[in-house]
Formats: structure tokens, sequence, C-alpha cells
DNA sequence: ACAGTGACTACAT
DNA sequence: AATGTAGCCACTG
């Protein structure tokens, strides 16, 4: 696939570990501010693309874990992100204002 | 080719 | 402040 999934596979692929970015923030880097469901949809079969696709830093805009569900593997996706040094309680992102990477931004 | 769908967001009640 | 509704666009059957 070498597309809109490929794109927001690789941008996710940027995200400095440690940090996490939102679905509408990714959208926005591809062009299409309002394609931010098609981030999420693509996040869900990045599980199948090689090489993986840390799904787990991307939340949505509130920094809640809304796609935990989804997410494929042993470990919890808030466990995963809590070994890289993201604080999460619950579902949701502690600190997120401060450790959003934004790819606009930071590109 | 058409309609349904979804890990989202923004606006309106 | 907290729900509800409505755009949004690429992908799939």
């Amino acid at each position: 696939m070498n597309d809109f999934y490929s794109q927001v596979f690789d941008i996710v692929r940027m995200v400095p570990k440690g940090r996490v970015t939102t679905y509408g923030a990714i959208a926005k880097a591809l062009g299409s501010g309002k394609s931010s469901r098609l981030v999420g949809i693509a996040m869900n079969h990045s599980h199948q693309v090689e090489p993986p696709v840390p799904a787990h830093r991307v939340v949505n805009r509130n920094g809640l874990l809304t796609g935990k569900h989804h997410f494929i593997g042993a470990l919890s996706m808030q466990q995963l992100l809590d070994a890289e040094g993201v604080m999460v309680i619950g579902d949701q992102v502690q600190d997120f204002r401060s450790i959003m990477w934004d790819p606009m931004v930071e590109l």
C-alpha cells in the first residue's frame, strides 16, 4: 500500500519515544485536516504492515486512548506508553499537552 | 459503480 | 459542563 495509509504509518513511525500525537494532527500534516477518521482506520490496518507501527503513540485530541480495544498485542496500549515514559491513568494521557508531538510543527 | 463504515472533530443544544 | 448531531474522506464488499 503506497497511499494514504502508508503516509499515516510513516508519520506515526516518526513519533519520538515518550511522545504522542493525535489523529487530527496527522490528518492535517497529510493535507486533509478533516480526514482524522481515515487516520484511525489506517491505524486499524497498522497491525498487519511491516515494519510495525507504534500505534500506541496515537491518541485522540484529548489524549484519550480511544483505540485501546482495537489494539492487538500482549501488552496493553497503556502499558506500552507507560514503558516509554508516558504517564497514563485510566485511558487518559497525563500531561498530554506537554508531550504532544505535532508533525506539522516538529517537521 | 454505489452505499456503508469508522482508532475523529467541531459545532450546536 | 455535558450530550447530541452532523460533516468528513479513503477503503471495502
